[in-house]
DNA sequence: CTGCATCCGATCGGATACTG
DNA sequence: CAGTATCCGATCGGATGCAG
């Protein structure tokens, strides 16, 4: 993937990344709501549709089969059972992969206060929560 | 930040976040280019405008000027020298703490090959690449 | 060289109502 | 219960031109 080649007498290497997979990543989970679903499927018991739409207040029944869609066509996630009655969601291996991103992300979040500047005015997801009540050890 | 709460005989644990850090983060730099406009100037020597356009191949100069007043203004870059002919800009502390995100969302990207899968499509920043031939050492 | 102003088509996501 | 369909205002970002 790296090149060298000479450059005014200095060593240079090139990386060419084909696809950057930055903007790849967050063109899925950047979308409002995605990170957000993914982590609730991955930390709750409770997979099912209207579950994620209680322990996520704010975000819409069409955005999260949206963000549901999105998902699983990437593969960040799957159908674990499907009865008539409902669906369960679970994250892949791919999805259980981005969850170090995910931390890394939290931890810098919570050290730098996000949301709670002055000039963040009104983040366009203020009043998220998230809830981890479903973590009750029996 | 946490509250223990009786529930049917269970430990519950309900966590809180007044404004959730994960969106946050993303409501700045998930947009386009934002990311990608961070690392270049924390990896290149070139921090002026038109060299981070040079390397940034597709971003137009508006969106450019957009995502540094964004970066600025949320604080993680600033103008480390502005003569009347140019702008150097140069990250922040926060705009340091940012890197390890980076850097586990490309472990993650590069993992995943994300941008080549046959579902993708058109990603919306194909044909972006990551220039870093500035790297050459003295 | 480093931006800002304007225009404009494309996309996003919220509200609401409907369905198997 | 788990979505889909439709509508619509808000926002985004690309193109172009102007300015300090």
């Amino acid at each position: 993937m790296g090149a060298k080649s000479p450059h005014r007498g200095r060593i240079v290497i090139k990386l060419n990344f084909p696809a950057y997979p930055v903007q790849a990543s967050l063109g899925v989970l950047g979308r409002k709501w995605a990170f957000l679903v993914l982590m609730n499927i991955a930390l709750s018991r409770a997979q099912r549709f209207n579950a994620l739409l209680r322990v996520t207040p704010g975000m819409s029944k069409r955005i999260l089969a949206m963000r549901l869609n999105d998902l699983e066509r990437h593969g960040f996630i799957c159908r674990a059972e499907r009865t008539r009655s409902f669906t369960r969601w679970q994250l892949t291996q791919k999805g259980t992969d981005v969850l170090p991103v995910l931390l890394t992300l939290i931890h810098f979040g919570s050290k730098w206060r996000l949301g709670s500047e002055p000039s963040e005015g009104q983040p366009s997801n203020i009043g998220s929560t998230f809830d981890v009540s479903f973590l009750r050890r029996p």
